[in-house]
DNA sequence: CGTTAGCACTCGACTTGGTTGAGTGCTAAT
DNA sequence: ATTAGCACTCAACCAAGTCGAGTGCTAACG
């Protein structure tokens, strides 16, 4: 969760070269790499021995490990970190643009972000994460009752954002179409513009003396209008493509591979990870993030890291997409997958 | 796929009781079974010698398999299909009604079905799968536009079985309140109590003749009024508790595990399993199903039985639920537990 | 002084051969 | 028809040995 700045100064160059090295090797094959290795893959010409030193060294300072006395290095979260934070950002830009993604229009937003995780999790081969939009700050923009039976009516909701919430309301008795006018004739003098919090118990206690007989009615609908707002405040969250997990060797084998699935359909412990980023995007607008293993708050994935970002379709609606996948995961192709995905949500949402 | 009835008269009784032994004891261990468990297992009194005789001839007939040579037995389908068929029925009445599933009451449908699925899920320790009822026959019942921004209508349209769609419409111009009056009349008098089918074009180029200047109106309503009713059509598939897969060695070991919550994962493979439930059920009603393995339309779920049972909420409301586990599943279990859900969702929607 | 070659050492992965035990099929006796 | 007995099969387990990739350390080299 601590997360440290580590600083390139720390390191001189060639041990940033040799640290990279272990990085993009140990990213492609899952194993860990040895000297040997090392020293015919840099363009520097050393021996296996000097890097065995640096190695040593790089050890000792926390970004690579060795899993079992004498065998080659893995990177730390550290080393990690230090990979993300200072050696992808300049060829990134160069790939995001590479393939584009292509999202067939949708209309209905559930829809498309539904989609945007398939996508998501078929061309990275990872699995992806995706949080419908937090309502924040819901005004009430449309509200009206209608008969649809004759005891029944129902309780059309817009708020703000064009977020439109439907509720039957049995009222036991028949209501004539005079009241229902009145009705809700005095439920927009008073309620339109609101959001819920000023929705308070004085302005309720108000509006059921003015509908004498039918305060009744008021109770229902006010209890709509709560529930329906309230309904969008647990967010849903989907997921796609979590069995992309099994094809890591080092998460299967070890039986993680289970217990990260297992979180995948937990939405308490997505919640955390969704609500981090949120949080932390607040200020910095969007921005990606990368969570590298023990700074997620989830346990259970502590052996993964995850690329997200935070979608903003304006009218206080934003969620966040994330791309879960092993710490060893390609960053490059995750954060330019997703750094795709992000610009063609954007250009949805912007001709609206 | 074909399913052959395994009729009891193929088999003496000792025969049967030596087959149910191997099934249940097969049930519980999920180890191959041997001719010296059973003799000391079961009540008649037989040495091993004779039941392995038996046991040759269950063999031969196709009830029973030995994984490799001399190992002990492992039931077929056909084994198990013999077993469900004619050895359940008496004992699963009792077990059913034993303890009660508590579904919270919660008003939307689809937040029930999800509820219903984690609840056979987490009971069971198998697959819950749930589908959302395929709406048959839909008229509308009710349908209205209304203004919500200055150049914006929200046309609310409500179809029998009290589903609601909303659908916003860009008008470009501003529309005036008396034509929206006008429009909902107009609609209302030629559309309601009208199923998807009936609404032809000859009634629409009428509709949009009334409109006059409007027409482009009417042409945006029957889009959404079509959208809506179609989007329906598509089924949605829930499942729960797709890890629970992972709890059983014989799926576990042979990587089958994955597979099947890979095809989990994939909607067309669902549906084969739900309209098979479906179209079986549209003669006899309210039974439940079991396919074991073969059976199964979808391939890579032969290692696996499921059993399904179809609701019925009225209003041509129907779906499926089944539950997914491996062939030796707790098959008693797994159907009591199904029709006590079935019983309390009966319940739900009867009273209402 | 940084770099390199060489050597002893470690340790997981794999192979081999032997043992065990559950289980079978067959035959002969009851 | 049932059973006891025997030879056989085969997965599972274990111990010992080999292999190879890799390390740390030391001494030599430019």
């Amino acid at each position: 969760m601590a997360r440290e700045p580590a600083k390139i100064a720390e390191l001189d160059e060639r041990k940033v070269k040799i640290l990279t090295a272990v990085i993009r090797n140990y990213l492609e094959t899952g194993e860990p790499v040895g000297s040997r290795t090392i020293s015919k893959y840099t363009d520097l010409k050393l021996s296996s021995a000097t890097i065995r030193n640096e190695m040593s060294d790089l050890e000792e300072m926390g970004y690579i490990f060795q899993p079992h006395t004498s065998s080659g290095r893995i990177p730390t979260d550290k080393g990690y970190r230090f990979y993300v934070d200072n050696l992808i950002s300049e060829k990134e830009r160069e790939i995001q643009e590479r393939e584009e993604l292509i999202i067939e229009k949708a209309d209905k937003l559930e829809a498309v972000l539904k989609q945007a995780a398939r996508l998501l999790a078929t061309n990275t081969n990872y699995t992806a994460l995706v949080s419908t939009p937090e309502i924040h700050r819901n005004k009430l923009k449309f509200l009206q009752l209608s008969k649809v039976e004759k005891d029944s009516l129902l309780a059309v909701i817009v708020v703000e954002g064009n977020i439109i919430k439907n509720k039957m309301i049995h009222t036991g008795e028949e209501i004539d179409e005079d009241t229902i006018l009145k009705l809700n004739l005095l439920l927009n003098t008073h309620l339109n513009g609101l959001s819920l919090e000023e929705i308070n118990l004085g302005l309720i206690t108000l509006l059921k003396e003015r509908a004498g007989i039918h305060s009744e009615i008021i109770n229902s609908v006010i209890d709509a209008v709560a529930e329906a707002i309230r309904a969008d405040e647990d967010l849903e969250i989907y997921t796609s493509g979590a069995t992309n997990m099994f094809k890591y060797p080092e998460l299967m084998d070890s039986g993680k591979a289970t217990d990260i699935i297992n979180t995948f359909e937990n939405k308490e412990e997505l919640e955390k990870i969704v609500n981090a980023s949120l949080a932390e995007n607040n200020a910095g607008k969007n921005e990606m993030q990368v969570y590298i293993g023990k700074e997620m708050a989830s346990p259970a994935m502590q052996d993964c890291s995850v690329v997200t970002a935070t979608y903003d379709l304006g009218d206080g609606m934003r969620g966040t997409i994330g791309i879960v996948g092993p710490k060893r995961m390609d960053y490059e192709k995750a954060m330019g997958t997703m750094q795709s995905l992000m610009n063609q949500l954007d250009e949805i949402y912007k001709k609206k």
